[in-house]
DNA sequence: GTGGTCTAGACCACC
DNA sequence: GTGGTCTAGACCACA
């Protein structure tokens, strides 16, 4: 997997987890690919995934069965989204709306660059 | 000055820069302080400072006229203000699009967003 | 190693490393030596080694894996042979011309020069 | 006067001055311009300027009476010619071909190069 | 006075 | 282990 500089590597991998997780390719309750597996999976140290590991088990996402591996939370979708859904709200949305005043860009020129990329959603 | 961690302060005091050069506190074409002025100021290291006036040399902000001290650049403003919107629309605009995507918020729920928060533009 | 003084440090550093690039020494793709190893190497401060790889980077010869190290950039000897050729043919070769106007010499008397010394070439 | 980086400002004034001499717009045993006036004419500090004149004394080519002012030595124009022969078979040339062999440029492409300006000498 | 470079040594995040 | 940043302090060339 390739990674962009100027974010950890840890964190990058986090995020692509909790994609899968929302999207269902990591199942709640089921275990996912092994410290070592998914290290050699993403061309990166053992010591990076366990990084991730351990952040992703202190939000409640994942969490460990000693000697077997690591199992998605069943309610790590809820988690996810919740935390994700705040961020999204507290954070990046009103920092983009500070940068775009900054920059004098209206809302409504915000608005017409939303409808013209309506036909994804 | 105070910085927060998790930037560096080099970059900060970059920041405060082309602040004062867009709110015009910084004029165009005028010399602005001594690296070692300037440090002062911010309470910093000199190398600090050279480092931040090095990089925006670099971006076109300011210029040197050796001996004498740094210049804001005539097109500085213009040089700024492009890069940030650049910036904005390839950046920010599409990563907060991807993360609405994902979450399963849609571009009305945005819009109507945008509309709560009007009264300021 | 010995440096000449007229020209910084970390600059020679530069030209050795894009000399080593472009002999072979150091190999596309390949990881080259830490900033402490090299700085240690070279008998000069971790932060000049630094300041050259910085540089180089910049100039898309090197690049940089987080917490690895510093690898030569796949097109690195291209970059390195078409900026040195810029610079010849913007730089040195009509400053020489410049220079041979003013004293008289005529092209002709420069191709003579370029002959008698053909036996290398 | 627009002055480049990279060079100091008393040399290029000298050159300037050393190109006034050999074109014989400052004549042999001649008064040059006071430290103060062309300093003033130049836009630079007197300090620059006479930093200019004194290293010009130590080549020959002016000399300076005291209370009166700066003088064009009467061999200046062969002092010059001289020197900026010697510096160019002995330095820029042997610089310049050393580059080519480099970068593999051979001395035919060289030549071409020379005829293909040859229209102005 | 100005910038520019370099050293020594420290601390940090990350792999 | 890796790079990256910062400080303190020094020295230099140049204006």
């Amino acid at each position: 997997m390739e990674f962009q500089n100027g974010k950890s590597i840890f964190l990058q991998i986090a995020d692509t987890i909790t994609d899968k997780v929302v999207s269902g390719e990591f199942e709640a309750g089921k275990k996912i690919p092994s410290v070592r597996e998914f290290a050699s999976e993403m061309g990166v140290n053992p010591n990076t995934i366990m990084r991730t590991y351990s952040e992703l088990q202190a939000m409640n996402i994942i969490e460990n069965k000693r000697g077997i591996g690591y199992f998605v939370n069943p309610e790590a979708q809820q988690v996810i989204l919740e935390s994700k859904k705040r961020e999204f709200f507290t954070k990046l949305l009103p920092d983009l709306l500070r940068h775009a005043e900054v920059l004098g860009i209206t809302r409504d020129e915000l608005k017409q660059h939303l409808e013209s990329k309506n036909s994804k959603s």
